[in-house]
RNA sequence: GUGGGCGUAGCUCAGUUGGUUAGAGCAUUAGACUGUGGCUCUAAGGGUCGCGGGUUCGAAUCCCGUCGCUCACCCCA
């Protein structure tokens, strides 16, 4: 096999497909979806936790299901050289949920609040925000069926969005019933649309068969016509859900938490019970969910704990991001455009090869007390030193050559108004403290 | 896995009906009073035109293949 075949650039090695690198101009978004995603989860009670990437395979398929398209085929999937299968993990809330009955949380205390930021990977064709290794923030809270539990976890992430500056997006939401009713509307859903089945895509023929709730949600326009004269799947909820599904709306009422009810949302994922939803950004393309989540009561006892209710929802990173550059109307750049770190307070220019040793000193002693500070390593005249400390956005210079040597000064420059004052050296610390 | 679009300097692109040493802007580097930034000017470096093959006297330009990227579908965050 050739390491050469395909290669754009003269480089050897390239990032494997589907997957990229977050390069340090493009950094300063994540980190604020990170901070302010941490933030918010603090503040209303979740807890950080961090799973493996990799998870025994079996846990995966019982969580997910093992008819479902993740687990059929896109999984990162090997055995590790005994008889064990291990699997990167697909997503985040079958581990998280593994991690509470191992540590046998449901006994000591069973309700918990659990967040989690992290990569996933699913072996996918990419495609604009959809990416084989992706990343997640979510929340897990488990152990109770209270439906204010589910507006909760919708408000986080409203929140969320609302805080890093997010706007246009919207929430949907709607209800998929319990393992009571659930079977009852698939079957008249099916039959409804058996009488149809000639006018309905090749596609939705085959879902028939295989997952009636996904024609609901196909793009197909005769598809759509046919599915929008059913009956909304809210008419055959059980008591307990329909409830349910009505507490929940009537809370995010109460909250002011704009919502679409959409008859049509559904999920593909087996494990989710009553409450779905769903948080679609308008500039994003096919692919416009930047958050899902929902009920899950099922999911606990299907992995072999006791049946105990739990919400979650997962913000996918990637999505985010891209929605919020389109709203910033920003483009990746591999070099920082603005400082995406914060930009050193001081950069020392030295003249001279004799006072370098010197001006190394004074840095480290800069940085000591805690100024960020930073210097020439490639032996650039002074004027290219002063112009990477303009690059830089500093806001002094600190020149030192062999007069102020000889004197035991410095001559500090103020960069935005071109001043220069002299100080001396032992004053240097006590005038920085000052300023800053 | 299926289908569409694209592939020329670090980035964004131009490149006329195939014709000599492939261009621009930005970025980079260096100069324009010997120890100093932003503006301006000058100059330099940087591309086997994704890769391989074919047609041709001659191909970045046409054809085939291949790899990669991208968008969309299935599915999903």
């Amino acid at each position: 096999m050739s390491v050469e075949a395909g290669k754009k650039s003269g480089y050897v090695f390239k990032a494997p497909r589907g997957t990229e690198d977050i390069l340090p101009g493009n950094w300063s978004l994540w980190k604020k979806l990170e901070e302010v995603g941490r933030q918010e989860f603090e503040l209303c009670g979740y807890y950080e936790i961090r799973t493996p990437v990799f998870e025994d395979t079996r846990l995966f398929v019982r969580s997910l299901g093992e008819a479902t398209d993740i687990v059929e085929k896109e999984m990162y999937t090997f055995s590790d050289s005994e008889d064990s299968s291990i699997t990167l993990r697909p997503e985040n809330t079958a581990p998280v949920m593994r991690a509470y009955l191992e540590y046998e949380m449901h006994k000591t205390k069973k309700f918990q609040k659990y967040y989690y930021i992290g990569p996933q990977f699913r072996k996918e064709r990419p495609q604009a925000g959809r990416l084989r290794q992706f990343h997640q923030m979510g929340i897990e809270a488990v152990g109770a069926n209270d439906p204010l539990l589910d507006v909760e976890t919708i408000g986080v992430a409203v929140r969320i969005f609302d805080r890093i500056g997010l706007k246009g997006y919207n929430v949907k939401i709607n209800s998929i019933g319990c393992e009571k009713c659930r079977p009852i509307f698939r079957n008249i859903l099916k039959d409804k649309l058996c009488e149809h089945e000639t006018a309905l895509c090749e596609l939705c023929r085959s879902r028939l068969h295989r997952n009636v709730f996904r024609i609901l949600d196909c793009k197909n326009e005769k598809c759509k016509e046919i599915t929008h004269h059913l009956p909304p799947v809210s008419d055959y909820l059980c008591e307990e859900c329909r409830i349910h599904a009505n507490t929940v709306r009537e809370a995010l009422v109460e909250i002011g938490i704009p919502y679409i009810a959409d008859a049509h949302l559904v999920r593909g994922l087996d494990y989710y019970t009553k409450t779905v939803y769903e948080i679609t950004h308008s500039s994003l393309g096919a692919r416009d969910a930047i958050c899902a989540g929902g009920r899950y009561d099922n999911l606990v006892s299907d992995i072999g704990g006791p049946s105990i209710g739990a919400v979650g929802f997962a913000i996918g990173m990637e999505a985010t991001i891209l929605a919020m550059q389109n709203v910033l109307n920003k483009k990746n750049t591999s070099v920082p455009q603005e400082v995406s770190g914060p930009a050193p307070s001081v950069y020392i220019v030295y003249i001279g090869n004799e006072v370098k040793k010197h001006c190394f000193y004074l840095l480290n002693l800069l940085r000591k007390s805690n100024i960020s500070a930073d210097f020439d390593y490639e032996g650039r005249s002074p004027k290219a030193q002063m112009r990477v400390a303009n690059k830089l956005g500093v806001k002094y210079v600190l020149v030192l050559g062999p007069e102020e040597l000889a004197r035991g000064n410095v001559t500090i420059k103020i960069m935005e108004t071109g001043e220069e004052v002299i100080i001396r050296q032992d004053e240097l610390l006590d005038w920085f403290l000052q300023k800053l």
